[in-house]
DNA sequence: GAATCACTCCAAAGCGCTTTGGATGTGCAA
DNA sequence: TTGCACATCCAAAGCGCTTTGGAGTGATTC
């Protein structure tokens, strides 16, 4: 079922059909209720592509998954963002298009979307500092939100980003009234922008209490179980072992509990841990009472305003850059107490 | 730069330069060169829109993910599926087109991808058993696949899937081995076709070692930490508590273990655990010695395969279906151990 | 020398929609 | 009655591509 047949089962013009449709003013009210009635009876839905190609929109909007080489991993809360953003495009009438790029061709793969027409806006994932995307995507006159920011780069652009220096400074605050002195940092890979400010906020939280950043207690990697296991295992092997750690992700924080663990020592009394909590649906940070205690903002939130501030983007494309910024908050769990020595 | 102004530019018609790029017989080999020389310089890129309405292909792939209405839980899986598939897509020159469903309206949703042609086949994400959606796009028409099957489905259509009930059995087998005869379950949604197998798995271990099926040590949910962790410190304060535990997802398996430290006891001494592992990039089951004996099938992989068998059945539509069982391994890790009673 | 053929190329139609630029009809003021 | 505004509709062009149905040119065949 197309325009051409559905208006001749109308006897009207496709002109009128589709003007009826699209909730154009110069149509009768008669005929736009006899046009809407017959579309859902026929089940018209008008062809996205012709659609298109008329209006010189897509409808869909771009999501460039970067997929580390050398890991070949995606990153977890992806899925989760993707849900929220899907919401907002759902109700719009949006698609979805995701392109999947090893990290390093990632400047190739906007140009490939923007000249193939596919999409008419994208969300930028994981910045890194002085993302290159930026200034492309600026040049290439499509409209983007990144989700996160970057650090150096000083053209305007949107973004949503969490307040991650915040979150990490206060974070780490925390667990010096605790007591703790020896404060260890597992970190995401520090040449991205989210990990790059958490660092700064740790660092923060210890200089602004008189005390010295140990290199020896922190680590930068991909935010894996096994990263978390590993680094910990090592760290609680010295001599003089760190009595909290901060994680940039519960799933590093899930193989920093089972080193602990495996140490014989037990959570929260040797040793405490406050992570980042993404809230991803599959791993919720416990029920009633939190696991770990944590630094929580959804993701999926995020994702549902960064499509949102896309989409009106979109629609008025004048506007100047939108920018947003969340709050994580501290949820006291079971990982953390008072310093042990 | 479109079509019309390339073959301005090189004094060709847009039919010689169309034929140019791609790959039609009837070219002089130097005008091809010629063509294809200024199409990489002047970096053009068809319009994917105009290709699609032209040749009614879409040259995209649909994806419809099903999100739990009542947990708004997107499947943890699903990020390293499309990796994978995304893959395949990106050689094809495939874009791919993501839609989020609630889970009650998918069959709407469907019809309605469908209708807007935005996409040349799809992938069916999460079979249930006697899954309405197989009918449903066999009669409409569109090609697909399915990633697991569906039981009481008696249709022909394409399907990659785990041997789940084959891995399940396995697994169980392996823990009656070990002496142990009370075994508990913690599977996925029953009414989902792979943990209904699972289940079938399970219970056939038990019936072929003489034991019976316990109702008591069996349950059913969505596969979170958290549901592991309540169901197993619940079967722990029992009297007679299980001695091993068979988890469908290692985010479970994490909950139990974190559920078998609380109680005090000793994960492989006291309880063991033995997990159905995905292979997730970001929750590698260990590095050199595995953390969880597990039955383990990469779903990236998986992934990876089912596009390719799409692109295949769109490319030859005549094609019967096509299937693929794939044989889950068993991986010895250090969950497991003899039954302590 | 005419007919045939292979090789190259092109003009134009068509994919399904939107949108421009009227056309037609009606009511009302002058 | 004329003129005008307004409401309602339509024909046709155009979005950027593919593909059909030739057309032109030498070379080959008989």
């Amino acid at each position: 079922m197309n325009l051409k047949q559905l208006s001749e089962h109308l006897n009207l013009s496709q002109t009128t059909v589709s003007r009826a449709l699209n909730g154009y003013p110069e149509v009768n009210e008669n005929t736009r209720s006899r046009v809407l009635k017959a579309a859902q009876e026929l089940n018209y839905r008008p062809n996205v592509r012709a659609k298109g190609l008329a209006t010189g929109r897509a409808l869909a909007i771009g999501h460039v998954i970067p997929v580390s080489s050398q890991h070949e991993m995606v990153n977890p809360v992806f899925g989760d963002f993707i849900a929220g953003a899907g919401e907002s495009y759902a109700h719009a009438g949006y698609d979805m298009m995701l392109t999947l790029v090893p990290d390093q061709e990632e400047a190739r793969a906007y140009h490939d979307i923007k000249a193939r027409g596919t999409v008419d806006g994208m969300i930028v994932h994981g910045p890194a500092i002085n993302d290159v995307r930026i200034s492309l995507l600026s040049r290439i006159g499509l409209p983007f939100v990144v989700h996160g920011r970057s650090t150096d780069v000083n053209l305007p652009y949107s973004w949503i980003d969490v307040n991650n220096r915040g979150a990490f400074e206060r974070g780490t605050q925390f667990l010096i009234e605790l007591g703790h002195r020896r404060i260890a940092l597992l970190n995401g890979l520090e040449h991205m922008d989210f990990a790059f400010r958490r660092r700064k906020g740790y660092e923060t939280a210890l200089r602004n209490n008189g005390m010295s950043v140990d290199a020896s207690l922190m680590r930068s990697d991909e935010m894996t179980e096994v990263y978390g296991y590993r680094a910990t295992r090592e760290m609680l092997a010295r001599s003089t072992r760190p009595t909290a750690i901060v994680c940039s992700s519960i799933i590093i924080a899930i193989g920093v509990r089972r080193a602990i663990h495996d140490a014989g020592l037990v959570l929260a009394r040797d040793v405490s841990i406050i992570t980042y909590d993404d809230a991803l649906s599959y791993l919720e940070n416990g029920d009633d009472v939190p696991i770990f205690t944590a630094l929580r903002s959804s993701v999926r939130y995020a994702g549902r305003q960064a499509a949102d501030m896309l989409l009106s983007l979109i629609a008025v494309p004048i506007n100047a850059p939108k920018t947003r910024l969340l709050e994580a908050e501290l949820i006291i769990g079971r990982s953390t107490g008072p310093a042990s020595n």
